[in-house]
DNA sequence: TTACGTGCAAAAAATTTGCAGTTTC
DNA sequence: GAAACTGCAAATTTTTTGCACGTAA
C-alpha cells in the first residue's frame, strides 16, 4: 500500500459523481505532483479487478472514455440523458431479482453488474 | 444508402455473435476490399444512433474495444464469463418490469439499455 | 445536381508496456 | 532484502477529423 494508492482510493471514495481517468488524475496531481498517469491505470485496473470500483460508460455522452465509482453494498443502475448530460442512479428490488435470477438459472455466479440505460430524463421530455 | 452501408449492416444483421469495429471490417473488406475502417466507424456510429445495433464492452475480456449487435425486438443482457470468455444470453421479464419501473418513477424515456454482467459461467465453476 | 457519403492520410484520445530505479513491509 | 510499485518514455489500440473527390437519389 503507497502513498500513491492511497491517495487516489481516497479521491475515488470521497468523489461525489463519476470520474474518469484523467479526471482522477488532475485531482491527484493536486495533492502529489508527481504522480504519474500509468500509475493511475494502473490502480485503476487493480481497484476493478478486486472489485473495489466498478467501470461505466455511461453511453460514452463525451468521448470514448470511461468512467469509475467505488463499490457500493448495495448495487444501482444508472441512467444517462442524452439531452443534458444528467447521470441518475437508481436502486430496485427489481434489480436484485433479476440478479437472483440470472445466478439460479444460468448457475452464473455475477462478480461485476453494469446496468447503463441511455434516453430523455423527466427534465428533458416534451 | 450506399452500397457500403448495405454491406455492414449487412453483416451485423447476419452476424452470429458480437464483432468489434475491426472485426467488421475484416469481413466487410472480404466483400469490397476497397471500404475503409472510417467508413467501418462513421456507420456504426450511425447505426447507433439511431438504435439499429447496439454497442456493448462486454467487459473488456480482451482490449477495450467495443462490440456490436443488431438490436433485436426484445432487449435481453449479456454475461461473460471472465475465465473462459464465453458470452451468452438472457431474456427476462424482470428485466422489462425493471425497464417500466424506471420509466415510471423517474419518467425517464429509455432509448437504450444495456446490462452487462461478468462471473463465472456454470462451466467454470468449482 | 446537390447534398451526402467515402477514402485517404493524419491526428487525437485512451490505454498499455518495458525497463530501471525506488518504495514498502 | 525481496517483492511489489512507480515514473518515464515510448508504443499500441481505438476512434475521430479535415479535406478533396465521388456517388445516390
Amino acid at each position: 500500500m503507497t502513498h500513491q494508492r492511497r491517495l487516489l482510493i481516497q479521491i475515488i471514495q470521497n468523489a461525489d459523481g463519476h470520474v474518469d481517468a484523467l479526471a482522477l488524475w488532475e485531482r491527484a496531481r493536486a495533492q502529489d505532483p508527481t504522480l504519474n498517469k500509468v500509475t493511475v491505470y494502473r490502480t485503476l485496473g487493480l481497484l476493478k479487478k478486486h472489485g473495489l470500483v466498478d467501470e461505466l460508460d455511461l453511453m460514452h455522452l463525451q468521448g470514448e472514455k470511461h468512467y469509475y465509482e467505488a463499490r457500493t453494498i448495495r448495487d444501482h443502475l444508472h441512467l444517462a440523458c442524452i439531452k443534458c448530460g444528467r447521470i441518475q442512479e437508481f436502486e430496485s428490488s427489481l434489480f436484485e431479482k433479476l440478479k437472483g435470477q440470472i445466478e439460479r438459472e444460468r448457475r452464473f455466479h455475477i462478480k461485476v453488474v453494469r446496468l447503463e440505460a441511455g434516453g430523455l430524463c423527466d427534465r428533458c421530455q416534451g
